[in-house]
DNA sequence: ACCTTTGTACAGTTTTAACTGTACGTACTT
DNA sequence: AAGTACGTACAGTTAAAACTGTACAAAGGT
């Protein structure tokens, strides 16, 4: 039956194919803070040509069905994979999101939005008790490191509050305006 | 000496208002691949009146110089801290990069440029796969496989291209023309 | 030339993260 | 109402990362 080694030659080729893309991509996406089996996991489910169950996943990587579970659950929430919903079919089913613009900004966007906002009130309330320090003390040592500290917490200020502005930038789609999306 | 039980109690107010930034800092910085330890080395660096010296930065953090040798490293590598020299010091001293701008988006630039070349050179690779066995395939599943692959990455590489583009803006400082520094 | 100081490689240990298997609650099936 | 299928919480295990102490090479001082 030589067809079906023809067949089965191509196929291999195919998954090696696939493979290829999904090494890379469980390679890069700690960016995303998503550990690399969750990113194999991503790639999987990326290449599937229909919406998969965790018991697919599960035989399809090798991995205990626990750990897809919590993986997808990772995934859905950084909304780079979802929730599908077929008829007759009781298990969960999940594809990837194929708007990429969106599922990756998203990820982007929350992540630094959240810790650029947690560092400005950290360094707001720094500020606060050097201020309040620079009133009260009649020490020079005092003074001076107080002042010392506001300039420096004065200079990250100013860069948060860019990053602030680029972050929205993002947000708002602005972005798209000078940066076309492809396609 | 109640002189002196003033100073204490401001220079404890002068380190608990450091300490909420440093904290702050060393929680959000996993987000340029770095640990919360190195984030509280650079915070120490950060707020020292003077460039710090490996052993000052151990005592003054309980850790080994050992991991403040490492630790520093990786914040030389990322442009975060420079080595400073001072005449008569044998010592290595370091200082925090004083330009946010500089050191920050620099780790930023150099992780996201990397991984999305890597990325972008493995969406490429696959789709020659994909197009060869397009080319030379009789088999219609392998044929359709291959189309609906095609189709996916055709979608991830105009992402990428664009993020290819929106790196460049923070390269060249042109996001500085759409997003001035602030102060 | 010898001694001292300094930074880091390396091996060993501790801490943290990832993964698995079991067990259970919920919801569907009959 | 009883049985089955499914997803996930949780505890235990395994794998990875972070950290330390020792030891040594390089450079400076005497």
């Amino acid at each position: 039956m030589p067809n079906n080694a023809i067949y089965k030659e191509e196929q291999q080729k195919l998954y090696d194919a696939r493979e290829r893309f999904i090494t890379e991509i469980a390679k890069n996406i700690h960016l995303y803070n998503i550990n690399s089996s969750v990113g194999r996991l991503y790639g999987t489910v990326f290449f599937a040509e229909k919406p998969m169950t965790l018991d697919d996943m599960s035989s399809s990587l090798g991995m205990s069905k626990t750990s897809m579970s919590t993986g997808i659950r990772a995934l859905t929430d950084a909304n780079m994979v979802e929730r599908v919903w077929e008829k007759g079919i009781r298990k969960d089913l999940y594809k990837t999101e194929d708007d990429w613009y969106k599922s990756f900004s998203n990820v982007f966007i929350t992540r630094w939005r959240n810790s650029t906002e947690l560092n400005m009130r950290a360094i707001k309330e720094t500020k606060e008790s050097m201020e309040e320090l620079l009133d009260k003390s009649e020490n020079d040592d005092i003074i001076n490191s107080a002042e010392l500290d506001l300039e420096k917490l004065n200079g990250a200020e100013a860069y948060y509050e860019w990053l602030t502005d680029v972050i929205s930038l993002f947000e708002t789609d602005e972005i798209f305006k000078i940066i076309p999306k492809r396609s």
